[in-house]
RNA sequence: GGCCCCGUGGUGUAGCUGGCCUAACACGUCGCCCUGUCACGGCGAAGAUCGUCGGUUCGAAUCCGAUCGGGGUCGCCA
């Protein structure tokens, strides 16, 4: 408690708050030093807190002590400060501050901490290596950039809870230390102390709680969850991740997406993220996705659709695109509009990288000139055929034609990726733009190309799509589920499913993926046993947090809206985890490492 | 595991078709000066053997190879 000029307060006043309103106020405020600007006489300190910045005027003929106590100060210490907040006459008005009008006149402080200088500039948003932020985590979220980075991201949160809770939801926290599943993604594992050689394994995702919470008739349940898998990292993947998860009893597929519909659209736009999000989201099917995008994941912000040559190259004299076609392949297009003038260095080299890292044997092109049709492979088409793949393409003069013959399921990956790289490098959309949708009825198997292994999609407790079950015994690759992904421009932010209830159901689809009834009852008779006591229909979702965070603020990586993330090698820098333990805590788990040689 | 990109004082960049580099610029740091600045200003100083190792060459930051570190991507992520 102190006490000047017949004001008393004994509170802080937040760096960012001060106004013109408040002039004559005797205030306290705690902060970072951001700048310092030493007039030699005069002083001025910027002082900085997580609301914002305010300047402190310190005068040595006003107040001699406070300023020999700040003479030596330096960025980044933390001080306070006390003094009389005053209006600054008209022509030092700073407009580019919220506190711009005041400024605190200093006549007590104190240094509560002094600074080493920082390894990167901590005042500005500069461009830093990002190995040096990682290991200086502290002083890289100490930077505005992330300070709202974060605040949003804990706004956005806020908003899904809020959502969540006033439809009913029921948050519900399920276990960190699990049973490990063989099935999906590699486990982090736990050892036990007190079953020596046993393990707990780290969720992957909460599915199975959540799905026995729908036995146990709480019919709406929800949860922040944190899941890990241990798999190799991305731009938009941490070994640990946040998801909105969703389970609902008594459902279909319209009342899982209208629930999600209305929290994502209410917390996107209480969160002030960019764009807006309409509701309800478009649907696409996977089929249809596929076929027109080459990707269960389309971004959607921009046409070039992928266009299908097929016919025409089933009978052209050009032998690539016959063989391809006769091979049960296909031979599929994307038609860039004004693209007559790319130079065919770039479409030879960058382009055609892009397709071969897909798997594409190479990229055929033909340009649509004044002239008439033109490139390396013209002369193996008919008029009649060039005609036909210039309306197939809607290919005008002017346009290019960017073609890939092989398997359905290369050409798609091919130019899937091919049309996202073309649509970045030639600006086909607004950056700021935002584009959600459903994507509906994937396939419920999935092939290993390699091992001809048959494996679900999303997960085996996924049901069948109700007019594909007769097909599950006899053509199991074509059957569809009743799964379905959110993607926004592109990202998968999220996936779901209405759940098999039936165990008869559940038994043929286990089957269809080589897992007969016994194994079945060893790995998941909790749930089946459970599913034998009354059962009620039920679907859910789960939304990943962290990349819809990085939408919603444009980040391009995970790692700038999390506060603490991994490295690509998934090394904590600052702590640097992983680490080796002692002997003796490996001993008292019954457990030994095998060290990889020196 | 494959492929691609990057690595120069504390930070960010320039140089990188070999010699003029005894490595430049901005910010930061240190010292001196400065009472109305706000990316304050002025003067001065320190600070990098160019990730590491090896090779080519009369000569390497620059060319080649290996290696380490970081990133992107394919595989992987039920």
């Amino acid at each position: 408690m102190w006490r000047r000029g017949g004001q008393v307060s004994t509170e802080r006043t937040r760096c960012g708050e001060p106004r013109a309103t408040d002039a004559g106020k005797w205030m306290v405020i705690y902060g970072w030093v951001d700048r310092r600007r030493d007039h030699g006489g005069l002083i001025f300190l910027d002082i900085r807190d997580t609301s914002g910045i305010v300047q402190v005027v310190v005068n040595p003929a006003t107040a001699p002590s406070v300023h020999d106590a700040l003479q030596n100060v330096r960025l980044e210490w933390v001080v306070r400060i006390e003094g009389e907040l005053r209006l600054r006459d008209a022509k030092n008005i700073n407009q580019n501050r919220e506190t711009g009008e005041v400024e605190l006149h200093a006549t007590a402080c104190s240094v509560l901490s002094q600074a080493k200088t920082p390894p990167f500039p901590v005042n500005e948003d500069s461009e830093v290596d990002e190995k040096l932020r990682l290991q200086y985590r502290y002083l890289d979220l100490r930077r505005t950039r992330l300070q709202r980075t974060l605040k949003a991201r804990a706004g956005f949160i806020n908003g899904l809870r809020e959502a969540m809770n006033e439809q009913n939801f029921v948050e519900i926290e399920t276990p960190m230390m699990v049973r490990a599943t063989p099935e999906g993604a590699r486990d982090y594992l736990v050892p036990s102390r007190v079953f020596p050689g046993s393990v707990y394994a780290l969720p992957q995702s909460p599915q199975i709680y959540k799905q026995l919470c729908m036995v146990a008739g709480f019919d709406r349940y929800f949860q922040m969850a944190h899941c890990m898998r241990d798999e190799d990292l991305r731009a938009d993947r941490q070994p640990e991740f946040t998801q909105l998860d969703i389970e609902m009893s008594f459902v279909d597929e319209d009342d899982v997406f209208a629930a999600l519909e209305r929290t994502i659209a209410y917390a996107w736009h209480k969160s002030g993220f960019r764009g807006s999000i309409p509701t309800p989201f478009p649907r696409l099917t996977h089929a249809d996705s596929m076929r027109r995008f080459g990707a269960d994941k389309p971004d959607t912000r921009f046409g070039m659709e992928l266009c299908d040559l097929t016919e025409v190259a089933r009978t052209s004299g050009f032998r690539v695109f016959a063989e391809a076609v006769a091979k049960s392949g296909m031979v599929k297009a994307l038609c860039v509009k004004s693209g007559a003038d790319m130079h065919r260095t770039h479409i030879e080299g960058e382009l055609t990288d892009v397709v071969k890292g897909l798997g594409a044997k190479g990229l055929a092109y033909l340009w649509n000139t004044a002239d008439g049709w033109q490139g390396h492979i013209v002369k193996f088409f008919s008029e009649a055929d060039l005609s036909a793949i210039g309306d197939i393409c809607g290919a005008t003069v002017g346009d290019a034609v960017l073609m890939v013959a092989d398997r359905s399921s290369v050409v798609s990956a091919a130019l899937g990726a091919l049309r996202n790289h073309l649509g970045r490098q030639l600006h086909l959309y607004d950056p700021e733009r935002i584009d959600i949708l459903w994507v509906t009825d994937f396939p419920l198997f999935e092939q290993d190309e390699a091992t001809g292994q048959v494996s679900p999609t999303h997960h085996p407790f996924t049901q069948i799509h109700p007019d594909d079950i007769d097909r599950l015994d006899s053509e199991p690759l074509s059957v569809r589920s009743r799964a379905y992904d959110i993607v926004i421009n592109g990202r998968e932010v999220g996936s779901g499913s209405i759940r098999i209830t039936d165990p008869v159901m559940q038994r043929r689809v286990f089957r269809a993926i080589g897992i007969d009834d016994d194994e079945a009852q060893r790995k998941f008779g909790f749930l089946l046993d459970a599913f034998e006591y009354g059962v009620p229909p039920h679907g859910g979702f789960a939304a990943g947090i962290d990349r819809l965070v990085m939408e919603g603020l444009g980040e391009e990586n995970i790692r700038d809206v999390v506060a603490f993330p991994k490295n690509q090698q998934a090394q904590e820098l600052m702590t640097m985890a992983p680490a080796p333990v002692d002997d003796s805590q490996l001993k008292e788990l019954g457990i030994q490492l095998r060290r990889p040689r020196a």
